[in-house]
DNA sequence: ATTACAATCTAACGATTCTTGGATTGTTTG
DNA sequence: CAAACAATCCAAGAATCGTTAGATTGTAAT
């Protein structure tokens, strides 16, 4: 039986998209997405949920069509289905900061710690790393920063920071980023880097916001 | 009690704004609204729906500020919070035609019946606007037309087009549009008009579609 | 004041959704 | 074949949501 075409057969399809990001353990997890396929495992981890959980929350999202599986061996890889889908995310986070009060006083309250360069332009930051002037630093694991990164940034994640600090070069400024502006990493490896005598900062961008805003990613 | 900033928080309140537009119904207003703004007993009747039901979905989108109130008299108007919130529904719609495939073949399957500009670019179809090559129509109701519309578009509401068809220069090709690619509207208009021996077609955008696709909207 | 009417509120039912626990499938390895 | 393990499936209780009906609020007109 064929369904009927109607106008409320339209927006119940569009409803489904808005059910799948109504959820904010999915909201985690397509963020978690954006940076990279990922199997079940690692994105429970990292969303400190049950794989069960995980599971189900990544069936709704497949229902949806917004992530697609492949296997390999006994892992399943999930990704994201498409770049508009991290560019949705950003788009209904942006709303949500843009409408919501109490999700800008808590962004504030966060950003308060190390202080972020909200004011540098992107394409400024874009120069100043090309020519050498500062070191921009992924925080986040290193398979993220192999699924893509900022232009003239290297990998040095978080976990690492610590016993590799030697590989930093002593005067320079180092700007660092991680997920987006949701994520705290960066912000602990601005208090590490500043506890050692770094001149250090952050940005709020990720890959995601950052390939919305037009700019180009490495890979 | 203040609240806890953990991340869970941060993606809940996102996640209240995936909630509000989980609901065909609500997603229905919130294109509604983008025309301009609205009472709510407009809301219902173009909607088809219960006022009551209205007022509850609308408190919903109010509760996560997508939408402001203003009152007049014993009439209350509904407004979209801001044009990011149209940008939204926008983006929301797209992902879904893209990767969910009944919405695209339920697309398909309507814009069969009067072939649409499709391979037209918004551009082009500006410039012949602008010399006088074609006459751009907007059939929706008159107050959508003044809170907004296409340049160079005369107002021709769908329920007035017969009465007012002497309005229309005889050998012009006619270019009708409506709300947006789910409003039929201009699909009935395009019917009439060829039966009354125009040459007519439709373009499936809207007043949003058109400002998302960063082109100027007349005021 | 009384009436009319737009809009909201309250209550309640059925239908979903979220989450957890236990069982099951599918693949690799010994 | 058996054991180990990633991932899914299934079932069930708690919580939330959508819808309808009736009652209520607030403003304007008579």
């Amino acid at each position: 039986m064929k369904p009927t075409i109607t106008k409320s057969y339209l927006y119940e399809h569009v409803a489904r998209i808005g059910k799948a990001i109504s959820s904010p353990k999915r909201l985690e997890l397509i963020e978690l997405l954006a940076q990279g396929e990922k199997t079940v495992e690692t994105l429970a981890a990292q969303a400190h949920i049950d794989m069960r959980l995980a599971s189900a929350h990544l069936r709704a999202l497949r229902e949806a069509r917004l992530v697609e599986t492949r296997r390999e061996g006994k892992f399943i890889h999930y990704r994201l289905s498409g770049p508009d889908v991290a560019q949705l995310w950003v788009n209904v986070r942006e709303v949500a900061e843009e409408h919501l009060v109490e999700l800008r006083v808590a962004l504030d309250q966060m950003a308060a710690s190390p202080d972020s360069l909200s004011s540098e332009s992107r394409e400024s930051l874009l120069t100043k790393a090309r020519s050498g002037d500062i070191v921009v630093i992924d925080v986040r694991p290193e398979a993220e920063y192999v699924a893509g990164h900022l232009p003239f940034a290297r990998s040095l994640p978080l976990a690492e920071l610590e016993k590799r600090l030697a590989d930093l070069p002593a005067g320079k400024e180092i700007v660092a980023y991680c997920r987006g502006p949701f994520c705290l990493m960066s912000d602990e490896a601005v208090k590490l880097l500043r506890q050692r005598g770094y001149t250090a900062h952050k940005i709020t961008d990720g890959v995601s916001e950052w390939r919305a805003g037009g700019l180009p990613i490495e890979n």
